[in-house]
DNA sequence: TTGAAAGCGCTAACAC
DNA sequence: GTGTTAGCGCTTTCAA
């Protein structure tokens, strides 16, 4: 019944003639019978931030597919950026024996959790070396932060997530990077960080600072999508005059953004390509224990 | 060690120091043997359509978190409206020994589905009775085209998904009475059914008929968000002379519509309860055996 | 080819 | 309070 009849020279016949009893009693194996016995479970824990945020709940998408073509289930969760959260999660999908994870970290993680195999992707430390799909976070926000100054604008605004995120560091670093090379001192007034992005009218707040300043910001550059999205509603319905003067930039990009006013250009991250490679990264550490060096995309820029 | 002590007389001292040898060797009780054992497995699983589309992505979240309160962990799989995959998916759950599953199907699947307990949303076959979380589908796509001809337009198209699901035959019901309402006679060449609504060709193919015929559209009710957003978006980059004289109405709500031209009404569901009942529902039924009642919410009409 | 039996790690029942 | 044991449903091994 296992597919192996043929294996143990057992005859067609019987092996027909079971099958079809199996099917007509319609028998189905015990899955944690089977678990227990074989110590497999063919499952995976798939751990984001919150699966609501479009970027990740096309990655979601995308891993279940993949996992699903590799003969695993997804079991996903979310941790809501809250480290004590992540932590019983990630408890609790080990307790399930789950074979391997996929996480995009509140925290850098990795470092040393050697109790599973794990991929990481989204959130890279700086130490991992190996199992991670990471994308190249600081080129991408210069050349967004470049694109900006080179749009004629003097004061390019940086809206972040907590900036403790490994990803979100090196785009600082990007945008900082593009500031000094547009002979801009870097104003640190002018890179916010949103602790809890879902609040719109902290967000609201912050650019109303950065618009009705001395010297207004004229170009911001936002750290994700869902400060990007959030901030073009803002604009839209509370700062509509300031709209035709502003150029902003966003990393991600959605679909919206092609014809959201104020234009947004954004940079498109390989949803598929990741998804695909941290399936793989899995695989490989779970079925031949076998330990990849990290991968790197590059973003798409669209300039608009 | 299962917190059963006191039940059993057990001194409170001993109590302690089991526990804290259990965690000094960081034991974890496995659980595809306590499965096997008790016969339960504190898992659900949730099928939808698509995680990737807004309005599940949302619903799952927070499903996830619902069942989490009442300490099951959810198995969450996408269906992409194949019947097919549909029934894998429900085998393989089954076969998992899942507890109880919630599904917004691709068919009408729950008639006489009493394998295993079994939540019903979004899409409510007439059949049945009990177990369902739905919305007032009808009177909601009456009151969106309602509004629509009260904004004077003679001519207002209908684009819907694939029409055989409940909820779709329900709002093109609605749509077809609120016409009547009006004195206008129901024109099936204004009906129109998006397949693949995630090929763009497809809806630029239907507007461009719809706003080009001899006596073109000028308002447009579409059946979901995806709808609504890619037609939109349409509209924005191949459309946008006729922007201004359209009127527009989706069911389904996205923070977007706030800010898009050309403005589109649109009908919230309450996924925070639609979510939250879908889980109290397959509690009952679970821990209880307790059919309950189908639930009907009513959308909120957010008038642009 | 077929049958029997051990054992996966846990829970629950029962005897001590 | 504490220790022993059967058995959950499967896989795997070994004997017939």
């Amino acid at each position: 019944m296992n597919g192996k009849g043929d294996e143990h020279n057992i005859a067609e016949e019987t092996q027909r003639r079971i099958l079809e009893i199996a099917k007509k009693l319609n028998y189905k194996a015990n899955f944690a019978a089977r678990c227990l016995s074989t110590g497999r479970t063919h499952t995976i824990g798939l751990v984001v931030p919150d699966v609501s945020n479009p970027f990740f709940a096309n990655i979601v998408r995308k891993i279940e597919y993949y996992a699903e073509q590799k003969g695993y289930s997804v079991l996903i969760t979310n941790t809501d950026e809250n480290v004590k959260k992540e932590k019983e999660i990630l408890k609790a999908l080990i307790n399930r024996q789950v074979e391997g994870i996929i996480i995009a970290p509140t925290e850098a993680i990795s470092q040393n959790f050697d109790q599973i195999p794990i991929v990481v992707f989204d959130r890279i430390h700086p130490s991992q070396k190996t199992n991670f799909v990471n994308i190249n976070n600081q080129e991408t926000a210069f050349a967004l932060t470049d694109h900006l100054f080179k749009q004629g604008h003097k004061k390019v605004a940086l809206l972040s997530l907590t900036s403790f995120l490994p990803n979100i560091k090196e785009r600082i670093e990007g945008y900082k990077q593009a500031c000094l090379q547009n002979h801009v001192e870097i104003d640190n007034n002018l890179i916010i960080e949103i602790k809890n992005h879902n609040k719109k009218e902290d967000l609201k707040k912050a650019l109303k600072s950065l618009f009705f300043s001395k010297t207004p910001v004229t170009a911001v550059l936002f750290l994700n999508n869902v400060l990007a999205a959030k901030s073009i509603w803002i604009i839209n319905t509370c700062f509509k005059a300031l709209s035709k003067d502003l150029s902003l930039a966003s990393f991600d990009n959605l679909d919206i953004f092609d014809y959201t006013e104020p234009k947004i250009t954004s940079a498109l991250q390989p949803s598929e390509m990741i998804s695909k490679c941290c399936v793989e990264l899995l695989y490989e550490l779970v079925e031949h224990d076998r330990s990849e060096p990290g991968i790197f995309f590059k973003t798409q820029l669209i300039i608009r």
